[in-house]
DNA sequence: ATGAAAGCGCTAACAA
DNA sequence: TTGTTAGCGCTTTCAT
């Protein structure tokens, strides 16, 4: 492998010169550059990223941090930002958090020490994980959650619940229902936005079945949440809300298992517009957060931040309801 | 920003018993040891890996390649690769193929320039992209395909064949079809394991339905197929296999669509199951991957490489048959 | 327009 | 057991 200095002897000048024409200084002499540029080609020179990273002092590697790399939500997100990094001349360290703040702690020095050029993170508390963040003076961007102090990319989730809201009403649903967090998670707010946007138009929900947000994507405690209020209470709800797609199919299998079939029976929506929502039988109506431009975003904002050293901001990022069969054919057999 | 030298000055040692010290060295003095060990808590020394990969020569960064992140069959086996490097004091950088030879190339010289100790890969082609591979002379774990002069870690695409073919046998179907690429790309191999299987057994695929490997994640050509085979020769067998979890999904909202119900009428089983098989309705029974194990061994096999320079050797995994909803309640309506 | 030289923060012979 | 010294490969002032 060679290195700067094999160029430098052989085109008979120094490491310098050959410094300043790999990074296109200005002040090279034509003819020099080109004998450079020839002795670099011919020696399949190609620079050392570590030693730059020495010298000068940024190492075009971006952390991202997120709970859990396989779920469909966050990988799509990494996706994106690893395309727009990519393309902006960035390396992506993906780190897996595990939900766990200690493990949270020791990827940030592990980041830390590495010198990456700056954080995109999905924080595992926003009530714990926040000072480690803050410790580290690096530049860091926050997604999917609202973070005071930190750049932010997220979606509303009641302006989520409010679109749902709407778009049952539209389909001409009265009676709605809601499965997943109540309180506390992030979550919990599209739960918010949908009673809030009934309730101004005179509709109380008739179903609540509380959930505890997903902890990971194994879990599977939403179907058995569902059937065992179907036993208990039954169910009133011509439309269910479920917290995400996966709660979505739970659910419709825990209904199914009970007999009650989807959508025929009842409609359900999803939210986050998986993978699981456009193969799901039926095809899932489910609110569509914009991950690639989550994604893409988050690596514009984090470069500003690392180039301009610009102020926290909030980016609220538009949803939207991409409509299927779970809610829909319901409303034809209606008609 | 403490370096070496401070800790060195504050310990009054030099920079080369720090050194020593923070990397275990045996000859040490238990003093000596105790005094720089307190100034490195006290000032809060972190080393800079940077500069340690300089000057040792290993970055502890292992590059991952795949065509897709979030597939979910790549970006479980993601998780896993990463869960497995963190634990090995590794970091891992992603990069997307995308499925472009020219993307895998510029990504493999920057990740040459980055000097990352090793990769793991789903290689773009196992015709066109091998040259690019070894020209890197950095170790190499091929995963998912049998690459031939590489460590490969994989399962066997014709055992999973068989084992579904077995599985189908057992549960007393006959008539047998298939859904998927029939020639050249690697998931087509799971074909012949299926066919050969049955004519041992004196049984003929009675359906065919040829498409296209995957292109990627939001491909629907599957279910268009279906659809025209359906209308053009309609279709005998008792069930189907489609040639993954996302084949099978789109092939049964095709057979919903002709008024075909699965598995009422006709049994689907899928292949990876990846959490569409898990929550699809109904639930798909699917040939399980072992994705974890292939991720964790797939860093194991690349240490061992990068330590101990072993010769490239073949892991053909073992896959097994998880059985679900879409291809038993069919039996058990029959009897 | 170019070169000389001093680092960046660490490791690892080699000496002592 | 510890210190000295010479790099690792590059960038970047400061001269010239």
């Amino acid at each position: 492998m060679s290195n700067m200095q094999d160029i430098a002897d052989k085109a008979g000048v120094s490491r310098a010169t050959v410094s300043r024409v790999l990074s296109d200084h200005p002040s090279v002499k034509a003819a020099t550059r080109k004998k450079v540029l020839h002795w670099v080609k011919e020696l399949g020179y190609e620079p050392n990223l570590i030693a730059q990273s020495l010298a000068g002092n940024s190492t075009n590697i971006i952390g991202v941090i997120v709970p859990e790399i396989a779920y469909p939500f966050f990988s799509e997100i990494i996706e994106a930002i690893e395309s727009q990094a990519f393309y902006e001349g960035y390396s992506v360290i993906i780190c897996n958090t595990n939900r766990s703040l200690e493990k949270e702690k020791n990827i940030l020095t592990g980041l830390n020490k590495r010198k990456v050029d700056g954080i995109i993170a999905v924080p595992v508390s926003t009530e714990f994980s926040l000072n480690s963040y803050r410790k580290l003076n690096i530049p860091v961007t926050m997604i999917t959650k609202k973070v005071e102090g930190f750049h932010s990319i997220y979606i509303s989730h009641y302006r989520g619940g409010e679109l749902m809201a709407k778009h049952f009403l539209s389909v001409g649903f009265r009676k709605i229902g809601y499965i997943g967090p109540v309180k506390k998670s992030t979550s919990a707010i599209k739960f918010q936005g949908l009673r809030d946007y009934l309730l101004a138009n005179g509709i109380e929900l008739t179903d609540v079945i509380e959930c505890d947000p997903p902890a990971n994507m194994n879990a599977t405690g939403v179907s058995e949440n569902v059937k065992n209020y179907i036993l208990v209470r039954g169910i009133q709800s011509e439309v269910l809300l479920a917290n995400d797609d996966i709660s979505a199919c739970e659910a419709i299998s825990a209904l199914q298992m009970q007999g009650i079939s989807v959508p025929h029976d009842i409609a359900v929506a999803g939210f986050d517009n998986s993978l699981l929502a456009r193969e799901m039988n039926p095809k899932l109506t489910s609110l569509a957060q914009p991950l690639e431009m989550i994604g893409k975003k988050a690596v514009e904002v984090l470069l500003d931040q690392i180039n301009y050293h610009t102020q926290p901001q909030m980016y609220e990022m538009e949803s939207r309801v991409v409509i299927r069969e779970s809610t829909v054919s319901w409303n034809v057999q209606q008609s």
